[in-house]
RNA sequence: GGUGCGGUAGUUCAGCUGGUUAGAAUACCUGCCUGUCACGCAGGGGGUCACGAGUUCGAACCUCGUCCGCACCGCCA
């Protein structure tokens, strides 16, 4: 038996009490004719002591203790003489009798504390190290819960989890696939799955109505601090089910995991948006609720001043930063050059400063106090408020502002991890035109239903009108994380046949990548929908932080390799002759 | 593919306009210390200034290239 405790546990209550204690030192603090030993495992720390009751040989053992060794103890329960009211075992320590080293360590390369010293390369590459740290142990302990919690709710809501292949069939549409050689299909490859979209649906077609599974999904595209090549989703699909069905469920897990894992009531329905009000009042079809600010057209307002910049321009719109108009010439002129970044791509940037004496804007040459104040009433602008304008056309423009409304909330301190705005965003187009292919992509996934009332247009061989055509699409957005995505899909063949038409698939090539699921259509298929959440991405938003990589256990970094593997590498020729591969890696130029 | 920031002691960083024996903190080692918990005090060891080329009497510092890390854009149905 190495110990009868944790080192997270014992009380006051266990005062007297002869433990065995095992974990690793965290730290030795020599006080000439004694030590303290604080012994951490992961449930907390224990304080040992060595005093002058103890054998010279107890003491010398523990002077010869360093951070990260191994060991175990005996010793008494004691109450301790000075407290310490940090920690929860900071009312005892123990007498030790025995010191038993159960392995050395080398010193660690940076200190196991809750701020470390390490960067983050160095922690990538000891990854084991680091999650000795508190800050990793919680977020993997947060994960751990939140799994818990879904698997629990799905199963009382009667969800089946199942497990689908991951050696699966590349396609072409969406991300890049991870592959995989199949040696016994010489020349020939698997997939890892993007999602198990088209299983899950098979499965409704399969008859069992409520699926779900938490599940690893692989994507080979650049990364992100939120977005890594594999990833996981918790992936459900439902059958006999409309849009508000699917929603109506799974708000019911959001918020079950929000009253479960953080305590917080949602009791108010959470608010839809169409994309069109998205892209429209905030420039995203992500967007942070947590702060109003919302944006607005001003063309009206603004054309017909002999001002050519907005006089030329498809889209003029505008947000109002309260507090602002305190910025300085310099602060505005920095705050132009941010918004030109190509990052940004806005072209310049107006302002219209709310004083106590009235307006005064860069633009005071083309409008007079009357003209600003019609502009300034439009935002119910108070003295002291900024208003800030960005011009060019529509698209680009609003995401431009809707970048710069989330930098002035970020600057206003009114994006506060600990507050939590949910919505869905409802409508999306069924399809985006991609000018350099010369073609459609379907914006969700080519199974997505289009919504009925729009069947004519999508229909329609004109394709503008096709370009107008909505999805039965719905994403869960979180404080400008896009957590989760679903749709109804399409259980028609003739309608999956003819978005597949849209799309510019031929007949063969429709057969030849999506012939099993059309296939199937053919055999009773229920109507059917559902969601993905992104289950890394929950979990770092309800642990108040904006990347996900603490959220995994062993995550790569931004050039997709594992530093502490050293992986990807190179394989045997062996291997690369019975997978028939031959490397040819293209020249740089 | 692109933009920005960065790479100096085990670690995190400072190092100004090119001129030193390249510093600080922390970690590590030694000694002292009987109530610490960021213990304290005294001392010590520790450097391929990412790599390569160039400019210069002289480069951690300037130029060019390469590599690596992070953030972002493109990309991610």
């Amino acid at each position: 038996m190495y110990r009868t405790h944790n080192c997270g546990e014992l009380r006051i209550s266990d005062q007297g009490k002869k433990v065995m204690l095992a974990g690793w030192v965290q730290k030795i603090r020599k006080m000439g004719g004694m030590s303290f030993i604080d012994l951490r495992d992961r449930y907390g720390i224990t304080q040992l002591v060595v005093d002058e009751s103890a054998s010279k040989e107890l003491n010398e053992e523990a002077e010869h203790l360093g951070r990260e060794f191994v060991i175990q103890v005996e010793g008494t329960v004691e109450e301790r003489s000075n407290k310490n009211s940090k920690i929860d075992t900071g009312d005892i320590e123990i007498k030790i009798s025995t010191i038993i080293v159960l392995n050395p360590s080398l010193t660690p390369p940076f200190t196991i504390e809750d701020k470390t010293d390490g960067g983050e390369e160095l922690r990538a590459k000891y990854r084991y190290l680091d999650l000795r740290r508190n800050p990793l142990k919680k977020a993997l302990q947060l994960r751990h819960k939140m799994a818990h919690e879904v698997r629990n709710y799905l199963d009382n809501q009667g969800f089946m989890e199942i497990e689908t292949p991951y050696l699966i069939k590349s396609t072409p549409e969406g991300a890049r696939d991870y592959v995989v050689p199949s040696r016994m299909n010489p020349g020939q490859f698997f997939a890892l799955p993007q999602s198990p979209q088209t299983f899950k649906q098979l499965l409704m077609i399969a008859g069992y109505d409520k699926y779900f599974q938490i599940v690893r999904c692989f994507r080979d595209e650049d990364l992100r601090s939120d977005r890594q090549p594999e990833f996981t989703q918790i992936d459900c699909e439902m059958s006999f089910v409309e849009r508000d069905d699917v929603i109506d469920t799974f708000e019911g897990l959001i918020k079950t995991l929000f009253k479960n894992i953080l305590n917080k009531d949602f009791t108010e329905r959470f608010p839809k948006i169409t994309w069109q009000d998205a892209m429209k009042y905030y420039g995203s079809d992500k967007p942070d609720i947590r702060f109003d600010m919302k944006m607005h057209e001003i063309n009206d307002e603004v054309k017909g001043h002999n001002f050519k910049v907005f006089d030329s321009v498809e889209y003029v719109g505008a947000i109002c930063a309260d507090g602002c108009a305190s910025y300085t010439r310099k602060q505005l002129d920095k705050l132009a050059d941010w918004v030109k970044r190509p990052q940004v791509g806005a072209n310049g940037l107006v302002y219209i400063k709310v004083n106590e004496d009235g307006y005064k804007s860069s633009v005071d040459k083309f409008y007079g106090q009357e003209d600003l104040k019609v502009i300034a009433d439009k935002f119910k602008a108070k003295k002291g408020d900024l208003i800030l304008i960005l011009a060019g056309a529509k698209d680009k423009t609003q995401i431009a502002l809707g970048t710069l409304r989330i930098e002035m909330g970020e600057r206003l301190g009114y994006r506060d991890p600990k507050v939590y705005s949910p919505l869905w965003v409802v409508d999306f187009p069924l399809l985006e035109w991609l000018p350099d292919e010369n073609r459609f992509h379907a914006m969700h996934h080519p199974f997505t239903a289009p919504k009925l009332e729009h069947l004519d247009l999508f229909y329609s061989d004109k394709q503008e009108d096709q370009a107008k055509v909505c999805a039965n699409a719905y994403d869960f957005v979180l404080n400008g994380t896009e957590v989760g995505g679903g749709s109804i899909r399409i259980h028609d063949a003739k309608i999956q046949e003819r978005m597949f038409e849209i799309l510019g698939f031929t007949k063969e090539a429709a057969e030849d990548q999506f012939g099993f699921i059309i296939n199937a259509f053919k055999y009773g298929a229920p109507p059917h929908g559902g969601l993905a959440f992104g289950f890394d991405r929950f979990c770092a938003l309800f642990g108040g932080q904006e990347t996900i990589r603490d959220y995994i256990a062993f995550p790569k970094n931004n050039q997709a390799r594992d530093v502490m593997l050293n992986a990807p590498s190179n394989i045997s020729e062996l291997q690369k002759e019975e997978l028939c591969l031959k490397t040819v890696i293209p020249e740089k130029k």
